[in-house]
DNA sequence: AACAGGGGCAACCGCTTGCCG
DNA sequence: TCGGCAAGCGGTTGCCCCTGT
């Protein structure tokens, strides 16, 4: 059975000849591929347009590396398998010169086996059942064997069945070579984040490099432009914190549950803003305040800026578990009322937030300013 | 040397998405 | 708004090659 738009013609299929291949090259860089159905008949070649997009994104585009995986690309694959899933499109696109088709292949012939072996669900990314009882166990777990320290760089997990997570992609690198305050000597290594799931779902940040990404002051330009977020489960009753460390002694928290010692909602003043892997997450959460649901309170009392006032926000309503919560003001104007925070931080042990919840929001959305921040790497395109 | 089994990878299938008339 | 078409995308298939017996 041949492809829908070539079913009622005469197309050869199977493996490409180099004929074939020279052909298709030579058409594509004379005339280009505006409609790929003209192809294969423009360049005299007996396979369907699809056959020919194929081919031509997949092997024989110039741009294409080829070759083996690198380490570090593996490494990008992981870390962003982890938070994106099968969407091996989007992964690739972290992978200058390999294609969602190479990718899916490296997942499934190698890295998947990988994980395994070190006794990670590729899926979830979280510890396999049986290596959460040797973790658990009498504590005689050679830690160069603990699954929980893959690549990690050496933070220290919160104790319980860890995910270390990575991001050190190549242009993330290259991203941070813009940064304008440089990180604290011991913490130059190239961008390395880890993020380290407990057994509720819920992640711990500690990224200095995507803290020195921060603007100095960022979101408050009076102050060094360090930022701690603070996360707490309200059903797990599990608390989790990030921090921005931009060699600034103050700082800010974010907290999803209302009722925390810092504040209430919103009565801050404060927009919504949700937490990301990269820095750019948060300018771009904290400007546009959409998600709601999630408090930043500033421990430091510093004033805000007006200009940096989010506008239109209500204080958030937590409607009681499952943890629902009801932003309402700038949210609502989004067309998102209700947000169920349990698909974002994952209940009952689900590893990986929702992606496309939080793309939904428009949370990865926005410039973070164009000075290459790592979100903009993580092209979520929204 | 012949064969079987497994792994890797190129290509295909079919569903989804986006665009355009 | 709807339908058709093309492209995008992820899952799956099947071929080829390597390795072990």
């Amino acid at each position: 059975m041949g492809h829908h738009c070539c079913s009622k013609q005469k197309v050869k299929r199977g493996l490409w000849s180099p004929e074939e291949d020279e052909k298709l090259v030579k058409y594509i860089t004379a005339h280009g591929h505006s409609c790929w159905s003209a192809v294969p008949k423009h360049a005299g070649l007996q396979r369907c347009g699809k056959s020919c997009r194929l081919r031509w994104i997949n092997y024989l585009r110039p741009d294409l590396k080829r070759g083996t995986f690198s380490d570090q690309e593996e490494r990008t694959i992981i870390d962003v398998h982890r938070i994106l899933g099968n969407r091996w499109a989007q992964i690739a696109k972290h992978l200058p010169g390999r294609t969602d088709n190479e990718v899916k292949n490296f997942w499934n012939s190698c890295i998947k086996k990988k994980l395994i072996a070190q006794g990670l669900d590729p899926k979830t990314h979280n510890l396999l059942p049986a290596s959460r009882s040797l973790l658990h166990g009498n504590g005689a777990a050679n830690p160069s064997n603990n699954p929980a320290q893959f690549h990690s760089n050496g933070a220290t997990a919160n104790g319980g069945a860890t995910t270390p997570f990575t991001i050190s992609s190549p242009t993330k690198a290259a991203a941070y070579d813009t940064v304008t305050a440089p990180p604290p000597p011991e913490m130059s290594a190239p961008a390395m984040y880890d993020v380290v799931t407990n057994p509720a779902g819920m992640f711990t940040g500690h990224d200095q490099a995507a803290a020195a990404a921060i603007p100095a002051g960022y979101p408050y330009p009076d102050n060094g432009g360090g930022v701690l977020m603070s996360f707490r489960d309200q059903n797990a009753g599990l608390q989790t914190s990030m921090d921005f460390m931009n060699g600034s002694s103050s700082s800010s928290s974010m907290d999803h549950a209302a009722g925390m010692p810092n504040g209430n909602g919103f009565s801050q003043g404060m927009g919504a803003a949700f937490m990301d892997v990269t820095a750019g997450m948060w300018t771009t959460a904290v400007d546009s305040g959409m998600c709601a649901g999630i408090e930043v309170v500033q421990q430091q009392q510093q004033p805000l800026p007006p200009l940096q006032q989010p506008q239109g926000l209500v204080q958030g309503e937590v409607i009681g578990p499952p943890a629902v919560m009801n932003g309402g003001g700038a949210a609502a104007d989004k067309g998102m009322d209700m947000m169920d925070v349990s698909s974002v931080y994952g209940s009952a042990g689900a590893t990986a937030f929702d992606l496309e919840l939080m793309e939904s929001c428009g949370l990865f959305c926005g410039g973070g300013g164009g000075a290459g921040n790592a979100m903009e790497q993580l092209q979520w395109d929204c």
